[in-house]
DNA sequence: AAGACGAAAGTGGTTGA
DNA sequence: TCAACAACTTTCGTCTT
């Protein structure tokens, strides 16, 4: 999990280093690549240009580690943007590797299938991205993100259940400034909310957005319908019908 | 004045014939 | 391929705080 020994200063630890960074899929060789000592003899320069420009040669060789070398730094880069923790861009570097190798890239531009790895990745993870959010950030609309996330999925066979509204609750709640208390509550209106069958068919962020409406309101820490409806990205007319079916279906002990 | 409400029409995507 | 359909959005006038 790391190095045995400590390092107290930049000195020491350039010093005490001895291997390169661990094994990860978001490099295009896995991060397996040869580091260089310490200086090299003028004498030698030359000579190690011309086997460093090998080196590179060989190591990015062909179209294909090409291709996967240009998808794993857009994918870097789509995830910086996002803010997603290493995790997710492992899980999205496996599930673009799979892709490749069962040739399916082919007629797919290398974004979208990019887009389409990082969307499922975020959902196996439960930390949920919705469509909008990665067609932000990435060079593709949200249409083919969606359509090309449902073809690998099952050309892959890779079965995700559906999001729960769950999963949108710490980070919007953060977003908005709320309470933990706050984000429990509204976690125990949706829990509920799915015992009754109130949320399936329904848009898992709209039932988010609603129940952190509530939640603010009940433990009053309001926040106005507006705001709610901006960080969930639905509309204030969305909250407003979830949050009536909750609030009607749901015994919630106080009035609103 | 800002926020909440709700009706009505429009949009994009899924489903089933 | 096409129409039916549900969820969601847009828009807008009205009520509430």
């Amino acid at each position: 999990m790391g190095p045995e020994w400590r390092a107290f200063d930049h000195e020491q630890r350039d010093k005490r280093t001895r291997v390169g960074a661990p094994i990860t899929y978001t490099i295009h060789d896995k991060g397996l690549s040869t580091i260089y000592g310490r200086d090299i003899p003028a004498r030698n320069r030359a000579q190690w240009y011309r086997l460093r420009k090998w080196q590179r040669k060989i190591r990015i060789s062909g179209a294909t580690e090409r291709n996967l070398a240009f998808a794993l730094s857009e994918l870097d880069r789509d995830s910086s943007r996002l803010g997603l923790p290493r995790s997710v861009r492992e899980a999205a570097s496996v599930v673009y590797r799979s892709a490749v190798d069962n040739k399916l890239i082919r007629g797919r531009s290398i974004e979208g299938v990019v887009a389409a790895s990082l969307y499922a990745a975020c959902r196996r993870c439960n930390v949920p991205r919705t469509l909008d959010e990665i067609a932000e950030v990435s060079r593709v609309t949200k249409k083919e993100v969606g359509r090309t996330y449902r073809f690998l999925t099952r050309e892959l066979n890779i079965k995700l259940p559906p999001t729960s509204p769950v999963d949108y609750v710490p980070r919007f709640a953060s977003e908005l400034g709320l309470s933990g208390e706050a984000q429990s509550k509204a976690i125990e209106i949706i829990e509920k909310a799915m015992e009754k069958g109130l949320t399936s068919g329904r848009g898992p962020t709209g039932v988010a957005a609603a129940a952190l409406y509530i939640a603010s309101v009940l433990l009053g820490e309001r926040k106005t319908q507006r705001d709610v409806a901006d960080i969930a990205g639905v509309t204030e007319v969305t909250i407003r019908n979830r949050y009536k079916e909750l609030t009607e279906q749901l015994e919630m002990g106080v009035t609103l």
